[in-house]
This record gives structure tokens, C-alpha cells and sequence, in this order.
DNA sequence: TCGGATAGGCGCCCA
DNA sequence: TGGGCGCTTATCCGA
């Protein structure tokens, strides 16, 4: 790869891909520093940068959507710097492995079911998963209060606060909670609203926090409507 | 590409690199499908999966370290399933664009600077930051309290609690902060303990729910060590 | 654009 | 392994 061939396919709407070893500087919401090694750097259509190393999930530096780049040739080596005019990045190539640049078109986003949305509407049409007489209100009722997930009445007509998580619910979901139901309560001016954790499992210390506030904990798991899937990938499997 | 290179390749410790029109199945924590389009699919060494679309930070698929695959041709297409035990996920290829696979070796950790443990260190050495007077005990330690960020005593040898966050301090922030000058106030007894959240800004109901506890804000940014990196490559800038 | 909240969050540290 | 939590979090959604 030469400085050229770089140039060219930035100015493009190609999506580069570079394997190589090289250096990283980057600058801007904080400093980073990484020395060489070989890495995968990919240049996206839109101006996404990636750096990946050869192991772990996430990038090890990136720039985001609308970056301007810069390849200049210094010395014989590469230098590919870029900023989105609050944050700087340069990429010092000391060897590259691999270099490619093509149009790649994907308008697809990506149909996924189980999250804690899901688990709120399930909820809503089956009222007895909370407990026996729950009544949810409406949709539109509920997002007049904001962000909550599932908001009803009980078989006492005393509000209930329902917060889903699809995970282990924490502290941070209690307080969540906490929040929610205090803004109902000083709402409808009302000294009883309950409050009610919906999560597959919840940590020690977020019990505890729910204890001391008098709220309570449903073991439910979010929905998975494509189930199927599941059962077609399991015969393909390894 | 043929089926049989993509199983050579990944019964190496290559890291391999294929860009092909294909629809996605997941099955795991949640349920998706991804119809057609043209994507970069990246599997490491470490056998990580990750999916890109030409556009976007976040890989639209993935699959963590240490995933087991299988690749089978069936109908002249290769089909690509991989799992861990817990998640399947299957890749339809319809056309290859590319392939490559290479022995990639990097070692090297990102050094970085700016991060919330670098905001407490400069505080902890710069007890002025917070207020003349101000003395500080610890930094991030795991005192019995928890992970306070910065423990001290102020001039009139009242407790302080900081809570240090590098970008706008929300709710959760404050509730974060509350928690820990709770537990102090508990564990020592007392019915005084300050707590100030430093963060370069606020947002307006985390300002609202600080004052309401009375506790404090100040204006602190983390600190950006390297900014020689930001001065070099603004010349390199484009 | 900003704020609030979710995420198949990831990754790190520690008990 | 699981809890707690920061992250250059990214991304979505509503005001």
C-alpha cells in the first residue's frame, strides 16, 4: 500500500481495511498512548475508524462518524492522521500486512427481541406475571410519568411502579425505581405507591436497598419470541 | 473462499478477515435476525467474532472469546455456526467479497490518561481543587465504605466525601454519592458528612436532587497528562 | 442538541 | 465466579 492508494480510497466511500503494524496517538476526551503491534484498522464508508488489536471485543481506539483524514508519507513510512475537530488521532505504519478498499452496502438493521421494552410489554399483556389483580394502565397514561416501564394499579387500588431489567437488577435499578415512585407519589399526592423490581435474578446489596424501601422483587426473564432460532441453531452447532 | 480454507483458517491462531454479503442469526441473551447486506466479519485469534456494518461504531453482531465454529457448505453456500455454550449464532453467506487470514502479534496495552482514577489522583495531590483547607485521606481505595473516590477532612475537621466523574454528573452520580456518604455517616456515627461531586459539569436534576441533599458541586476537569500528543498532531492535522 | 436510559453493553479489579 | 463500576462507552428516543 502506498500513500496514494490510501488517499484515493478516502476520498471515495469505500470501506478500507489495513492490517499492519503501527503505533497510536490519540488525543481528545482523554490521551492515549499505544506502542506497536499489528493491528486491524478499518475505515468506514461513513468515516467510522477502528483499531482492533488481535484479541478482545472492543476497539482499541477509534474515531467516530464524519472524521476528516490526512495520509501523508514521512521518512518512507505512512502517517494517517484525523480529527473531528475536537479529537486528534495519528497512526504511525511501520509495516503494512494487508490493504483493501471496497463499496459495501448495508441498509439492514438488525431485528432483535428480549429487550427490557419486550419484557415491559409482556408484562402489560400478561398483568398476572406481577401478581393476581394487577391492572396496568394504558400505554399513553403510563409515558405522562416519564420513563416508566410498567405503571398499574393492584388489586387495592394502590399504584404500583414496575421496573424492568433484563439482567441482574442492581442498586442502580433500585434507585431508579426509588425515583420513579417518588415522582408519582408527590404527582398524585398520594402516600402509598408501591414499587416493584421485574428481573431475573437481583444482587445482594440492590435486596437489601429494596428491603429498606419496602419495594419488592419479581423473578421474571425477558421474552424471546424467536425461540426457534434457537432451537435451528442448536442443530447446527459445534 | 472455499468452506475448507475457512476451516483451516480457524483451526489456526490466525485472525481472519472476510467481507461478504450475509444474513445473521443470534441466540443467546436475546433473539436477532440481520437480513441481507454487505459486512466485514472479523474472527481473532482469541476467537472473538465481530460483525460490522459499512457504517457505525458498534459491531452489529459478536460473539466473545474463546467461541467454538463450524463452517459447512450446503447448497454450494457456506454456512458459519458458532457458539459458547450459552449463545449460537449462525452466519448465511451469499457471496464472498474477501478473505484473508493472518498471524497477527500485539502485545502492547493502551497507555491512557484522563480516565475518573486520574481526576482523584490530581485532587488527592491538589486538596485546593476542592477547597482551601480541604485534607485528603484516601484515593480510590476500597475502604470499608466502598470505592470512594477522594475521603478527607475539611478545615473544621468535618468528613467529605468526592465523587469524581470525567464527563456531566447525572442522577446517578449524586445517587452514587449519596450512598457512600450515607454508609460514612452510618459506619462512623455521625450526623454531618459532607459530599461534592467533581465533574467538569452537571446536568440541571442531578443539580436539583445535589442541592436537595445538600450536597456540593465543583467544576473539575480530568486531567489530560500527554498534551504534547494534542500539539503534535494538530500539525499533523487536517 | 441535550438529557435520560438501555445494552446480547465491554473490561477491569477485587472478594 | 460474581458484584460493583468506569467507559474516548455507543445507540436510541424524546423534548
Amino acid at each position: 500500500m502506498e500513500a496514494a492508494d490510501l488517499k484515493e480510497a478516502l476520498d471515495s466511500s469505500k470501506t478500507i481495511i489495513i492490517t499492519a503494524n503501527c503505533s497510536i496517538t490519540y488525543s481528545g476526551r482523554a490521551e492515549s498512548f499505544l506502542a506497536e503491534g499489528d493491528r486491524i484498522i478499518i475505515i468506514k464508508s461513513d468515516k467510522t475508524l477502528l483499531v482492533h488489536q488481535p484479541g478482545g471485543s472492543a476497539p482499541i481506539n477509534y474515531m467516530k462518524e464524519g472524521t476528516a483524514y490526512k495520509a501523508i508519507a514521512e521518512g518512507g513510512k505512512i502517517i494517517l492522521s484525523c480529527s473531528n475537530g475536537k479529537e486528534y488521532m495519528a497512526i504511525y505504519f511501520n509495516r503494512i500486512h494487508s490493504f483493501t478498499a471496497q463499496e459495501l452496502a448495508d441498509g439492514q438493521k438488525l431485528q432483535i427481541t428480549g429487550s427490557e421494552k419486550d419484557m415491559s410489554v409482556m408484562i402489560y399483556n400478561n398483568p398476572k406475571l406481577i401478581e393476581d389483580g394487577f391492572r396496568p394502565l394504558s400505554m399513553e397514561e403510563h409515558t405522562r410519568f416519564g420513563f416508566i416501564d410498567v405503571f398499574g394499579y393492584d388489586r387495592n387500588n394502590v399504584l404500583v411502579v414496575v421496573e424492568c431489567k433484563r439482567y441482574a437488577a442492581d442498586m442502580g435499578a433500585v434507585e431508579q425505581l426509588k425515583r420513579y415512585v417518588d415522582k408519582v407519589r408527590q404527582a398524585k399526592g398520594l402516600s402509598l405507591v408501591r414499587g416493584i423490581i421485574a428481573a431475573p435474578k437481583i444482587t445482594p446489596s440492590a435486596a437489601e436497598m429494596l428491603r429498606q424501601n419496602g419495594y419488592e422483587h419479581r423473578n421474571i426473564s425477558p421474552p424471546k419470541y424467536m425461540e426457534r432460532f434457537d432451537e435451528k441453531q442448536k442443530r447446527l452447532e459445534v
